[in-house]
DNA sequence: CGCTAATATCGAAGTATGTCGATACAACGC
DNA sequence: GCGTTGTATCGACATACTTCGATATTAGCG
């Protein structure tokens, strides 16, 4: 008798996920969840030097890891005076739950 | 009449959010989205050469994400003959989705 | 035992990412 | 205008990641 096969040959997801990796890609960074974080608990903004202030990086580094926050659409800033102040989009969450839900292939949620 | 001040000061997180973002670097990948869509959809085990047959990578290519979903426990894995077949991990979405709630600051789901 | 097939691991190459110093830009006060 | 302060951008460097060819491992067959 001859070897099992490893069938029924599979149906591999053909969607193209890129958009939603560029997402998840934007997030993975501690430093940049503890921005989303921080942003997400004040419901409020937050001021650039808080964030070079209370993070250990410089501040390039800072406003670098703001910016990739910015053009994925997770925030958005506001300059006051020399000031500029952040603030979480208000589908941010929904944005990246919808994302994995379309992964996960489950209804987005209620 | 002096500069009008930044605050009030912040209340930047102090937590950790390096687990959160090892499990979200593990998935930011339009490939290894593509694996787990795969396998959710499945909601069976499927095996390897499917992946290798299905995608635009080379056969070391796709072991190399898979042992990235593996390492991550987001999937699980069981040889059988010369083939291996992998399995989403029960909990896998619900991890990622804790992972978000923490980081936004929610409840976790119900 | 050797041969073949499926998967995993290793090593190297190219690319992307995180970090920072130096510098540019924007806004305020003098 | 000039100087100062806060933020953004640029360029360089180090590290990490993706990809692949070559090779090792595991398992079945004769």
């Amino acid at each position: 008798m001859s070897i099992q096969r490893c069938c029924p040959p599979a149906r591999v997801a053909t969607d193209d996920f890129e958009a939603q990796a560029a997402l998840l890609k934007a997030i993975a960074d501690p430093y940049r969840l503890t921005m989303l974080a921080t942003l997400a608990a004040a419901e409020d903004e937050v001021c650039v030097c808080d964030f070079t202030e209370a993070l250990p990086l410089n501040q390039p580094t800072v406003s670098h890891h703001l910016r990739i926050l910015r053009e994925a659409g997770l925030v958005t800033c506001e300059r006051r005076g020399t000031w500029v102040y952040y603030r979480i989009a208000p589908d941010a969450h929904d944005r990246i739950s919808d994302s994995l839900a379309n992964v996960f292939q489950q209804k987005v949620h209620a």
